[in-house]
DNA sequence: CGCCGTCCCTCCAAATACAA
DNA sequence: TTGTATTTGGAGGGACGGCG
């Protein structure tokens, strides 16, 4: 999973308050793999915790992402970005699922027959579930609880909802710190190399946090 | 009307963890 | 060690709306 980095899914130029332009050219996306796939999605385990890791657990096991789709599908029709943003506001901004994952997800859940597209207005592919994947979810209907449950859990921790924000706040000082000090040339290179030392040191504890954050969330 | 910003989707390359 | 599954960031592009 990721701490709503500041990676800016589709956010739009006006989204970001404060005006910097974190990272990116362009608020457009990616696919992850082709959805190949095919088997045994849905078995569940808690000691899988594959992809990107760098010792950051995801919030979602294999699987739960597609229980979590049909999930919102079923709620009500819905088309990529929306499912990204319903996920996002579900989990307090805590997860933002990329167009990488979700859209090869809603291919897949197509292809299986859980689900069926339809291109609407501004050519939005809108995805409604079928009753096959009624019937897919109604066989997990544990995963989904859990997973709610998880999502209950991590709106919980958000401490009135604000704690992404203090993140940034910080991020925003400490990076104004760092160029100002870089810019007017104020650091030799002893000093640099203890700065990169103290980063790294963050690092780690930032890492040790969250692996106590996403165990938390997982009991 | 043209420019610009935004929304939405697709494709590609790559990183990472885990299983075989 | 290799293959697989998952996820990410970057890039490209069509459609649409607002504004000068």
């Amino acid at each position: 999973m990721r701490i709503h980095s500041c990676r800016h899914v589709y956010h739009s130029r006006h989204e970001d308050e404060h005006g910097h332009q974190c990272c990116h050219s362009e608020g457009r996306h990616g696919r992850g793999e082709d959805h190949r796939h095919g088997k045994g999605h849905h078995e569940h385990s808690e000691s899988r915790h594959k992809g990107r890791g760098r010792g950051l657990r995801r919030l979602f096991d294999h699987g739960d992402l597609h229980i979590m789709v049909l999930s919102l599908v079923a709620k009500k029709p819905s088309y990529g970005y929306e499912i990204i943003k319903d996920i996002q506001e579900a989990s307090s901004g805590l997860y933002v699922p990329s167009p990488g994952v979700i859209y090869p997800t809603l291919t897949l859940l197509e292809e299986q027959g859980f689900l069926e597209s339809e291109v609407i207005e501004r050519n939005r592919k809108s995805f409604t579930i079928t009753q096959e994947g009624v019937e897919h979810l109604q066989q997990n209907q544990e995963t989904e609880a859990i997973i709610f449950r998880k999502l209950a859990k991590a709106r919980d921790m958000q401490h009135g909802g604000n704690l992404a924000e203090d993140i940034e706040v910080a991020v925003h000082r400490f990076k104004a710190l760092l160029r100002h000090k870089m810019v007017l040339k104020q650091l030799n290179e002893d000093q640099t190399r203890q700065i990169a030392q103290i980063i790294n040191d963050a690092v780690k504890q930032i890492e040790q946090v969250n692996t106590l954050l996403t165990n938390n969330i997982d009991d």
